[in-house]
RNA sequence: GGGCAAGUAGCUCAGCUGGUUAGAGCGCCACGUUGACAUCGUGGAGGUCAGGGGUUCGAGCCCCUUCUUGCCCA
């Protein structure tokens, strides 16, 4: 027998093959023209450190249904690439630099930006190794980066067409502005905190009117009192007749002591603080629309270091919270402080470095949202894109409906420059051109272009076709586009999602992607994973402890589609123990197989058609019903379910029962030609097997299925293919093999005898072990087989033989010839069986037992004849369930008869 | 404030369009070294499917409602 080790070795695998597959090009699509295409762009990760074990998730899915596709046929190509995450990386940088006390801007734009494409090596070459170790079957030569210039093009072109179509435009608006940072960041880069806060009453007196003597205030309150220093309006609601006389003066601002209008506006809760409140349009961005809305001016009084600036008075210079300290304190002493309340409130932070968000009016680049948005709401509503689970969808249109114009530029240094010049004669305008030589309108040669870079999801949003190739028409747009299927995490269904079919559906005409799989987060014991809890689990690590496929496999098994999911060590070793019980059943497959000059695994093949046994017929049964499911289960992108299917299948049927069967079956057989039909079928159903989990674990089943179908690997000193006489034509390699036929037949007959033995066996185990039966002792048995007994003439050797039952000898007969008292009886699977055992068995316990069972039966029997007498049942439910309802109860009243003969017997 | 998800065995989770006596892995108890596998095998214990109401011949699944937890949006 070949040399094969007795525990699957993945380090020693999974190397060797990658390599094999990328030279052999596997992972590049079919070129032939006449097969139907799959492509799925891969998220791009993005390259500010390693991945985690999130990325793994993203690869076990989205590897599957590449693998998959690839044996179904299609002309599969799956794209990988990687994000330059503009602020993302550049915050990461900026961090190392601060390590030796540095500031960007000690190093200046230029060396900077020298700086982090090092970074970007570095990282990417990691990135890249850890996708390639997790089996990544993408087509590398199509490896794509944001920056890279086809990308970058895309990302100008875009801009241009937007730009010129009026889309894109320059706004003086608030923004959510990050201090450290220092940049303008997009509603979706804000977090927010709930954090504890105080909520100020201060009253502002009013402006006197004629015939008025007395002071009289208006009080309002407000969470953040130094912004009073800007304020330039009070606003309540139109329906608070609290207030209702007031609308149309004017209060003071206190300190400041500038008038300003009390105005009526329907954002106002009346509940919230005294009803009224203060209206800062420079640095809040409810106030701003409201100062829109009844044309306040707008002042400002922080600047963008998050410090007060000139308008402050003597506040200026000082960072916000001292200010607003102080400023509290100054209104206190005047006596414009009515009380202060603890109010928990929410603050934003800036999603990368956690800096607390200044609203700030400042000049931003925007994207007009109204038009694109409404039409990508349209692509989902009427079908052309779906979204799984379906739920999301629900998120997505509301979000859509009420979507904001983008801020889409950055003061950052690292990433997409903005495309637009201006030239000395102070004409602005945009352009495709790296270098635009002289100025669209007055051929000025003096051009200044915009400092600034483009918010990072510009550039994603438009990656399903920027990597095809877009703009220009190009063989992979026309064949690639639109792709098939999106897969990503349900947390970036705005960032991404949402805006790759936007731009799609604006820049090509077309959507980007048919279906949209949203898979859940990884969670790790517990807890959301994050750098600052430490535990981040680097996939390196894990696959070098349990393997990739184990790893693989515990990404996808127990999910279900957009839930998040636990990982957790338990798990880890329970893939592990899978692909070594795998591993196993490929030793003993193959050591079956060995020293045969040829195999053929074109079919199902045992001897004679018809002379096959019902064991041979029933697997091949069960294969072709897992097959069906698994492929179904596919389609559904159930893949949990699907990885499920193959283990249950793999593990409770082929090796637990058919392994199991075969090896007496084999032993029994009294010629070699039919111990090597015994020994093709097991093959077969096997390679089958591994077909099915190849999307899965793509290393094992490759190892096993080269040595079994390719008779690969027999010398492992060597790992070289060894010729082996084939027949047939089985392809080089499971990559690139057939997915099995899910239309094969099922075999009701076959299933129906298997399933009885197998409900035999088990109440065999079951009796042995309660009356403590020595585990090694043989004893006889007869089978009353109650007409079946061809069958169980046939079966009565694997029934005696399967672990754990050890009857020898068993006779078989039709009809019971007396009852014995020292003697266990077992009812299953259609028969009695009798075992005497004397010496273990007494009356008394023997019919406790019976009873037992028998009580057993009874209430099943009742249940069934309940059901079935039960008003409406057979006439409303359907017909088929009927009938099994029908014929489980016939089956029921039959083992109850034979239960009570055995107790009446037993006296 | 609006929305979504989850609540099923001690733990982690499956359960597809409603149809046997609700499953798996891990854990627990007992037994087991016959040549695929101790990363294993065999048997067992363990669940009023969060609570309440409803629809239906039939509900873990559909509807209403309450509670708990998590997430998203404002």
């Amino acid at each position: 027998m070949t040399e094969i080790a007795k525990a699957y070795e993945p380090a020693e695998v999974e190397q060797r093959w990658y390599e094999h597959w990328l030279e052999a090009g596997y992972f590049k699509p079919d070129p032939d023209p006449s097969k139907p295409t799959f492509c799925l762009i891969m998220p791009p990760p993005n390259v500010t450190g390693e991945l985690h074990i999130g990325h793994a998730l993203v690869i076990a899915i989205e590897d599957a249904i590449t693998r998959w596709h690839r044996m179904m046929g299609d002309s599969t190509l799956w794209l990988p690439g990687r994000d330059h995450a503009s602020i993302a990386a550049q915050v990461v940088v900026e961090r190392e630099l601060a390590k030796d006390g540095k500031l960007r801007q000690d190093l200046g734009r230029e060396r900077f930006l020298d700086l982090m494409w090092e970074w970007m090596q570095t990282y990417g070459q990691r990135i890249s190794h850890q996708l390639r170790a997790l089996g990544t079957s993408a087509d590398w030569d199509r490896d794509a980066f944001t920056m890279d210039p086809g990308p970058s093009r895309a990302v100008r072109e875009a801009f241009v067409r937007l730009y010129d179509k009026g889309l894109i435009y320059r706004g003086h608006r608030i923004t959510n502005w990050c201090p450290r940072c220092e940049t303008a960041l997009s509603d979706l880069e804000v977090v927010y905190d709930e954090e504890p806060g105080t909520l100020w009453y201060v009253r502002y007196p009013l402006e006197a009117v004629p015939g008025e003597t007395d002071t009289h205030y208006i009080q309002i309150a407000t969470t953040r009192p130094e912004t009073i220093l800007a304020d330039t309006g009070i606003a309540v609601h139109p329906d608070d007749e609290r207030f209702a006389a007031l609308v149309g003066r004017k209060a003071i601002v206190p300190v400041v002591n500038r008038p300003i209008p009390i105005l009526a506006d329907d954002v106002v809760e009346k509940e919230f603080g005294t009803g009224a409140v203060k209206v800062t349009p420079g640095h809040d961005p409810t106030d701003f629309e409201i100062g829109q809305r009844h044309d306040l001016p707008t002042l400002l009084v922080i600047g963008l270091d998050a410090r007060m600036n000139a308008n402050a008075l003597h506040y200026a210079g000082m960072p916000t919270q001292e200010a607003r300290r102080a400023f509290v304190e100054e209104l206190r002493s005047l006596g414009n402080l009515v009380r202060e309340e603890a109010h928990p409130h929410r603050v934003g932070h800036c999603d990368r470095c956690k800096t607390i968000v200044e609203p700030l009016v400042t000049d931003q680049w925007y994207l007009t949202m109204a038009g694109i948005a409404a039409n990508a709401l349209a692509a989902v509503r009427d079908g052309r894109i779906r979204i799984i689970p379906e739920r999301f969808t629900k998120v997505y249109f509301n979000w859509l409906e009420n979507i904001r114009d983008w801020c889409i530029s950055r003061q950052l240094w690292w990433g997409h420059r903005i495309p637009v010049w201006t030239c000395s004669n102070g004409h602005v305008f945009a352009s495709v051109d790296e270098q635009p030589a002289v100025c669209a309108t007055c051929q000025s040669p003096h051009l200044m272009q915009d400092p600034d870079v483009l918010d990072t999801w510009f550039s994603s949003a438009l990656w399903p076709f920027s990597t095809l190739g877009w703009p220009d028409d190009t063989e992979d747009m026309r064949r690639f586009y639109p792709t098939a299927v999106m897969e990503t995490g349900y947390d970036i269904l705005f960032f991404w999602v949402a805006r790759m079919i936007m731009m799609g559906l604006e820049m090509t005409g077309d959507v980007p992607f048919r279906d949209v799989y949203l898979h859940g987060l990884i969670r790790v014991d517990g807890q959301k994973m994050s750098k600052t809890k430490g535990n981040v689990i680097n996939p390196l690590e894990i696959m070098e402890e349990f393997g990739t496929d184990a790893l693989r496999l515990s990404m996808i098994t127990g999910t279900t589609p957009g839930n998040d999911t636990q990982m957790s060590q338990e798990r880890l070793e329970a893939n592990r123990n899978f692909v070594n019980k795998l591993w196993n059943a490929g030793r003993f497959v193959l050591a079956n197989l060995d020293g045969w000059p040829e195999r053929d695994l074109g079919g199902p093949l045992t001897v004679a058609p018809g002379a096959e046994s019902e064991a041979d017929r029933w697997i091949v049964s069960r294969a072709n019903e897992a097959t069906a499911h698994v492929t179904r289960q596919f389609q559904e992108f159930q893949f949990g379910e699907a990885a499920r299917t193959i283990h249950d299948f793999l593990w409770g049927e082929f090796c637990d029962w058919y392994v199991e069967i075969a090896k007496i079956e084999m032993r029994d057989a009294p010629t070699d030609d039919q111990r090597r039909a015994i020994g093709t079928n097991l093959a077969w159903v096997f390679e089958h097997t591994l077909r099915l989990l190849h999307p899965f674990a793509p290393f094992v089943t490759e190892e096993i299925w080269q040595r079994l179908v390719r008779g690969l690997g027999r010398d492992r000193s060597e790992n070289v293919p060894l010729p082996l006489p084939m027949s047939g034509s089985s392809p080089p390699s499971i990559v690139i093999s057939p997915w099995p036929n899910a239309d094969g037949d099922r075999d009701v007959e076959a299933e129906a005898r298997l399933d009885s033995v197998m409900e035999i066996v088990r109440a065999i185990r079951n009796v042995r072990s309660e009356y403590r039966v020595d585990s090694g002792r043989w004893v006889p048995a007869t089978i009353v087989a109650d007409g079946a007994a061809d069958f169980f003439q046939r079966a009565a050797r694997i029934i005696g033989e399967l672990p754990g039952s050890r009857l020898r000898p068993i006779s078989v007969v039709d009809r019971a010839e007396g009852s014995g008292e020292n003697e266990v009886q077992i009812v299953a699977g259609g028969v009695t069986i009798h075992i005497p055992l004397a010496g273990l068995v007494d009356v008394a316990q023997e019919r406790t037992r019976i009873e037992r069972e028998r009580g057993q039966a009874v209430a099943e029997v009742e249940r069934a004849e309940s059901l079935l007498s039960r008003p409406g049942f057979v006439e409303k439910a359907r017909p088929d369930v009927v009938t099994k309802e029908r014929e489980k109860l016939e089956g029921l009243r039959e083992r109850l008869a034979k239960l009570d003969d055995r107790l009446a017997a037993l006296g």
